[in-house]
DNA sequence: GCCGGAATGTTATAGCATTACATTGCCGTG
DNA sequence: CACGGCAATGTAATGCTATAACATTCCGGC
C-alpha cells in the first residue's frame, strides 16, 4: 500500500494480490480473493490490471491467460522482456537480453515492420521442478 | 487434399481452412466456414487443430487466440519460431533467428531450466500498414 | 459552486476452451 | 470371420476469459 500511494484503492487491491502471489494469477482468481474487499465483476478486475500494464508495474503472461506483478518495477530500461514459466510449480522468471532484443529490433528494421510490443515467454520446468 | 493424404477429414478440413485464409483465424471462425462440411462443435475442430500443431502443420498465435497455418511446412529444423503480427491487416510473418535461440538456450542452461515450448510474438505493423 | 475527466459499479453478453460420455471406424490377432 | 483394442468422431453441457454498454460517483481546477 504505502509503496504505491499513487495507485486508485482497487489497483492497489489487485496489485497486492499479485504481490503476495507465489505464482500468476488468472483475472477471475484475483476476484474470487478480493470479494471480501467489494469487488464484485470481473471487469472492475480487468480495469485495475490494464493501469497496471500501463505503468509497468504487472505483466501479463499471454501463453496462459494470466498475470504477475513486475519482478523489477524500477529498472524495465530494456523494453523487452522474457518470461520462463515452470509448468509443474507455476514460478515465473523475469529476464531480459539485450543481443535478443537487438536481433529482433533488426528483423523488425529489415521488414520494415513497426513494433508495438513483443510477447517471449518460455515454458518448461525450473530447475527444482526438472530434478 | 492431395498434399495431406495422412490427415483425417477433420484435420484436412481444418488445415484447408488455414491454408486458405489470409489472416489467422480463431477457433470458432473455422468452425464457422466449416458448417457446411458437417462440422458442428468447437471440439472437433480444437481436436483437429491439436493434432495439426503436434504434426508442425499449424501454429498457434497466443496473443490472440488464433491459429495460422505454418508458413514453411518442410524446414522447421530450428525448433524456435517467432511471429510477427501486424494489428492492422492481420499479416502473419513467420521467421526464425539462430542467435536468439542461442541466447534463449544459454540463458536456460545456466538457470537449469528446462524448455518445454517457447513463444515469440511480435506485434505492430506491417511496412505496407505502418506508411 | 460548477464543470470535465477519470474511476467505479452493475448487468449483460461475447468469445475461447474443455469435460464427459456415447459412438463409430479401423486394424491386427486369434 | 469374430473379437478386442485404439484412435477418431459426434454431441451436449459446462467452465473460463474478456468486453460492451450504461449509470453513477469521485475529485481537482476554475
Ligand atoms: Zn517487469
Ligand atoms: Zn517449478
Ligand atoms: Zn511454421
Ligand atoms: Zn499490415
Amino acid at each position: 500500500m504505502s509503496a504505491h500511494t499513487d495507485l486508485t484503492r482497487n489497483q492497489s487491491l489487485v496489485l497486492d494480490r499479485l504481490e503476495k502471489a507465489e505464482t500468476p494469477m488468472s483475472a477471475y482468481a484475483i476476484l474470487d480473493q478480493l470479494r471480501d474487499d467489494g469487488l464484485r465483476a470481473p471487469l472492475q478486475i480487468y480495469r485495475a490490471l490494464d493501469k497496471l500494464l500501463d505503468m509497468g508495474l504487472a505483466h501479463r503472461l499471454e501463453s496462459i491467460n494470466a498475470f504477475v506483478a513486475c519482478a523489477h518495477p524500477h529498472c524495465h530500461a530494456s523494453g523487452l522482456i522474457a518470461f520462463a514459466i515452470c509448468e509443474k510449480c507455476g514460478q515465473v522468471s523475469e529476464f531480459s537480453d539485450e543481443i535478443v532484443r537487438d536481433r529482433l529490433a533488426g528483423w523488425a528494421d529489415r521488414e520494415g515492420f513497426v513494433v508495438n510490443r513483443t510477447t517471449m515467454e518460455i515454458r518448461g520446468n525450473c530447475r527444482a521442478c526438472a530434478a
